[in-house]
DNA sequence: GTGAAAGCGCTAACAC
DNA sequence: GTGTTAGCGCTTTCAC
């Protein structure tokens, strides 16, 4: 365990001061090659390296970007938080990552923990505890505080920051429009995220899909639950009554569930059925059959967040310019699930 | 953008030393109460937070944990990430997460970034490169300079640090010997892993319960490839030859492929083939059939390596103790891909 | 009971 | 071209 070296060392063994050292790293101008020379080698077998924290506390940040993610055992959290750090990386800022558990309360902690320095923004997704008690003091109070927050996939108006999203409505709609148009009659609606803005909107989208082509809501046909087995039986109930030849399904546990139960109950896919839900793309297309679904676009969510985030860091404190949302194009993949037109 | 508040800030308007106000929040004897009362209530009402980067420089340390990840969408890391998550954030610990994305420099690169006072320490899984370049000097280096490696999954011998495993090996022989007692005559093992330590155990495991069993190895059954058309292709042929009745995939990918085609070439499931991985468990249960898994207990991984870690971490100077392996036992969770006994 | 001062490692304005 | 110094925010020893 031989101690780091720090500049201090460096110019005691070197007999100049410590600012010599630090400009010949710096490859200043104001040291002589010769000295710069000497010293750059010296640092080189050293190997020295200079401490961050001391750099941070210094220039008064971080460079390091905090995200809080509800679940990171959701994949589509998984892939945007691939993408957030890559740009990350590459515009050189560090990241640590915090997990809210879908807590409130977990995720004030966190975000009142590391903003004391640790970190220089935040980009994160609300807990779903967070979104269902409309509990939003704690994001505005930290950007009141001078830390950038960038919000992805679940947001609220009522913070104002950075945004973005995908176009939720629209490509629910798209979905559903393309159930009708290859022909389903009874098309059921499946959602365990229905307290969440994304599954509203899906519903939404849902809703406006049928309205335009003049097909009644129909209670029977709209299943809203959590996670669970009487969410199950409730679909087992609606495929076993045989009065749906399509499912819409706003939410991966939704899809592959209906997709499992209507194998099991003899459904011959997509030819009595047809399915369309929102899942990790991977895994759709090893399921069997494969399970159509709604791209999402998840590592460029990350991507844009993180860009949008680091370019607010680096801004000009006089130059603010306007909070932005952008919203992300998804498409639909057409697999195995869904009838070829 | 109101500044934060400091200590300086605090004494200048109560008229106080900083001293006097760093010994007053943290409840110093040597203050007395109605002054400790007076500065408290200020620190409070000015929403006082120490600066993490000034204590951390003070203390010379960061109380974060640096997770190097292969590759985050790979369900396994990410599970084993929030068991890494829960025990770090419970015992105090940050977590910057790096993800290394297989490649040998960009894992050099991240943790030689990282170990300038970042970190405190490492937790991580061997980049695919790393492990089949057999390049481990950067892992002694970094251990050499003071900080403490955990590797888990993906290790090496020639790394002396605390290590997290599953029983690879064992468990591997317990699934084909499960094949054996259901009745399988031809078993056999596809593998897109066998670059890695965790591969060539699971090998090792597969061919020990041939042995025991007397049962010959056979080249034909054994199909070692990458996650490619080529190897989709030789799964085909060998399904097609009829030749095979159980199959033992050592990765998701070949055991989702594995049972996608045999379903598309007419298989009954687990009639005809029965078939046994290592893959997601949520996953796994969504398939149809479902499939039967050696599961790994990814987040006990990960809640194992953050203990090993801290304890460390926490460790007196002078009470140096030998580095230990954990080897945490794995159960094969039998499912519809597999014919009761 | 309170304050002054040093120091963690680094940078940068300002001497010399 | 090199060195001195102050300061980032905090803790802690030592004076008073």
């Amino acid at each position: 365990m031989k101690a780091k070296a720090t500049l201090k060392q460096i110019a005691k063994e070197l007999g100049v001061s410590v600012s010599t050292v630090s400009k010949a790293l710096s490859d200043s101008q104001e040291i002589s090659q010769a000295t710069k020379d000497k010293i750059k080698e010296f640092a080189a077998l050293k190997n020295y390296k200079p401490n961050l924290m001391a750099k941070n506390l210094k220039y008064q940040k971080s460079n390091t970007i905090g995200v809080i993610i509800p679940n990171i055992l959701n994949s589509f959290f998984a892939k945007v938080f691939s993408g957030i750090e890559e740009v990350a990386r590459k515009r050189g800022y560090n990241i640590v990552t915090a997990i809210s558990n879908e807590s409130l309360e977990r995720e004030k902690q966190l975000m009142e923990m590391l903003n004391n320095g640790a970190v220089d923004g935040f980009i994160l997704s609300m807990a779903e505890e967070t979104q269902t008690t409309k509990n939003f003091q704690h994001y505005n109070s930290i950007i009141k505080s001078g830390t950038p927050i960038v919000m992805f996939d679940r947001i609220t108006d009522l913070v104002k920051s950075d945004k973005v999203i995908v176009d939720d409505l629209d490509s629910a709609f798209d979905a559903t429009q393309h159930l009708i148009k290859i022909g389903c009659k009874k098309i059921a609606l499946l959602s365990t995220i229905d307290n969440l803005s994304v599954g509203k909107l899906r519903f939404e989208g849902y809703r406006k899909a049928l309205d335009l082509n003049q097909v009644a809501l129909e209670n029977s046909l709209i299943l809203i639950g959590d996670e669970d087995e009487n969410f199950d039986e409730r679909i087992k109930t609606l495929l076993q009554s045989k009065d749906v030849d399509g499912i819409f399904a706003v939410d991966e546990y939704s899809a592959t569930k209906a997709m499992k139960l209507a194998l099991q109950n003899g459904y011959q896919i997509p030819d009595e059925l047809n399915i369309i839900g929102f899942a990790d793309g991977t895994w759709s297309r090893r399921l069997t059959p494969s399970l159509s679904t709604v791209s999402q676009h998840a590592p460029e969510i990350g991507e844009k967040s993180a860009t949008l985030l680091i370019d607010r860091l680096n801004a000009k404190e006089d130059e603010t310019f306007d909070y932005k949302t952008i919203v992300i194009k998804t498409e639909l993949r057409q697999r195995d699930s869904t009838r070829k037109l």
